[in-house]
RNA sequence: GGGGCAGUAGUUUAGUUCGGUCGAUGAUCGUGGACUGUCACUCCAUGGACCCGGGUUCAAAUCCCGGCUGCCUCGCCA
């Protein structure tokens, strides 16, 4: 016993087999084999339990002196140990769920060396900051893992609708070397002398795609955004899902493509992580079939009557989103809303233009929980029409000339969105801060780790 | 980029109003001990802190200035 401890070379164990801890209790297994990390120790002299913790769950390890060895007894088990444990599984009224493990055998693969520098679990809530600089250790909290369990299988459904559908899936650099976009807020790198820049979004790659005759991308990858906001709902570095469609009618096809995609996601993650929600408090309601879709103007009119007034080509404001929101969750009983028609003035220059007013656009908002989670829209694929809009919002033709080219050569009718996976984590759960979203968050002061 | 608030043990929190009673509160945590059914146990003992720099003063956790950091919020966005 003291040999397999010291050396896992020479253990009987085969690691690899062990049985995730949420599968021990069904199947009607005897013994079983686990490993984990120890939540808790709770020593009541003769009588100790260990609350072990794996990736899947929780389950109590009882030790009564007189029923394990004394080595199995008498080994110093701490917080955040890891050990793997032979056993056996048996019942009793006052175990969790009624039942935990009795050991035959335990083998400390590794003590811990110090003490945790954060809190974990309920008793106290370490800031969000610390959490962020522990985050290795802020995900052995359940409550925290559960998020990005939850967040892996949304980036997982919405691939699996694109692929369905016959998307193709691809991946744009984020080394470019031009910032058009939107000048000011790209981060400028060194790139073997040059001036480069991180992507602030796959825009012209996806409509590149579509002029090759793809007809439908998607991607999901980081995009960068160097603008120092303070707020609880941005990045500097985030996950955009983009996808970008040819042959499309007007913006509302778009919409299509986004509720189907975004309303499959919710299906799916709610469906396969419902444990996930219950552990996290949290839950999806049901939405109406088809969302609603609300211009500009009507949205005006609505937060008109609501008291607050907004210039008709102006963009909605946090406030206006939030009064929006509601709006459609007591006349609709949706969390989701389309703002269709956005205005000229706070549109880029590749956004088509609205038929009747030329103030207005193709383009849309779509709205979670009254906050802005996607932008989309038709793109202006007339190359005349195109260099007049790019004229129009001052660029010069020759930064902007090299996607201007991909528009000579014939591209279809086309449009797409992007949606930041972070803030949809966030909205699905509620939660108050998008740091909480991202794994190992950027913004203007955090680079580490 | 603007505005507001804050920084006290490993974590978290009281104390700052009105400088002295702070040799700094409580919880959690660590260490030592007791306990055979705990439920992020209980009980006993014990350990550990005023963000950095400058200033005012007999005296600074407390007041002033600068810096750094964080949180909230607005703008902008996804």
């Amino acid at each position: 016993m003291r040999k397999i401890s010291q050396n896992i070379e020479d253990c009987s164990m085969n690691l690899q087999k062990k049985i995730p801890v949420e599968k021990i209790f069904i199947n009607g297994l005897e013994d079983v084999f686990i490993a984990g990390w120890i939540q808790q120790v709770r020593n009541l002299g003769g009588l100790k339990f260990i609350q072990l913790q794996d990736r899947t769950g929780l389950v109590q390890i009882v030790l009564p002196k007189k029923k394990v060895t004394p080595e199995v007894f008498g080994i110093d088990y701490q917080e955040g140990d890891i050990i793997a444990v032979k056993g056996t599984i048996v019942e009793n009224k006052s175990a969790p769920k009624g039942k935990e493990i009795l050991p035959s055998e335990i083998v400390v693969l590794n003590k811990r060396a110090q003490e945790y520098p954060i809190a974990i679990g309920d008793k106290i809530e370490t800031n969000i900051d610390k959490r962020l600089d522990y985050r290795f250790l802020d995900l052995r909290d359940r409550k925290v893992a559960q998020i990005f369990e939850i967040e892996s299988a949304v980036a997982y459904a919405i691939q699996e609708y694109f692929m369905k559908n016959g998307y193709l899936q691809f991946f744009s650099p984020k080394i470019v070397g031009s910032a058009t976009e939107s000048g000011a807020s790209v981060f400028e790198i060194e790139y073997f002398g040059k001036r480069a820049f991180l992507a602030q979004s796959p825009q012209f790659y996806k409509q590149m795609m579509l002029v090759a005759g793809f007809e439908r991308v998607f991607e999901i990858g980081p995009v960068f955004r160097a603008e120092k906001h303070h707020t609880s709902r941005h990045l500097c570095e985030y996950t955009s899902i983009d996808f970008e469609i040819s042959y499309i009618d007007n913006q509302r096809d778009v919409m299509n493509v986004l509720q189907g995609v975004i309303g499959y996601a919710l299906q799916k993650v709610q469906k396969e992580k419902a444990q996930a929600f219950e552990e996290l408090g949290a839950s999806i309601d049901s939405q109406p079939k088809e969302w609603p879709i609300l211009s500009i103007p009507e949205c005006n009119a609505i937060l008109l009557s609501e008291g607050k007034k907004l210039d008709l080509y102006e963009d909605l404001d946090a406030e206006a989103e939030t009064i929006i929101g509601k709006h459609v969750k007591e006349k609709y009983k949706s969390d989701f809303v389309f703002v269709d028609q956005y205005p000229w003035d706070v549109r880029p220059f590749y956004t088509m233009k609205d038929d009747n007013d030329p103030r207005l656009t193709k383009s849309f908002d779509l709205l979670y929980k009254g906050q802005e989670l996607t932008t989309g829209g038709q793109r202006e694929h007339r190359i005349d029409i195109l260099t007049q809009q790019a004229i129009e919002k001052d660029f010069k033709i020759e930064d902007v000339d090299s996607y201007l080219q991909f528009f000579r050569n014939g591209a279809p009718p086309h449009g797409g969105s992007g949606t930041g996976i972070e803030r949809f984590v966030q909205k699905i759960l509620n939660l108050p801060n998008i740091r909480e979203a991202r794994l190992l968050p950027r913004d203007p002061t955090r680079l580490h780790p």
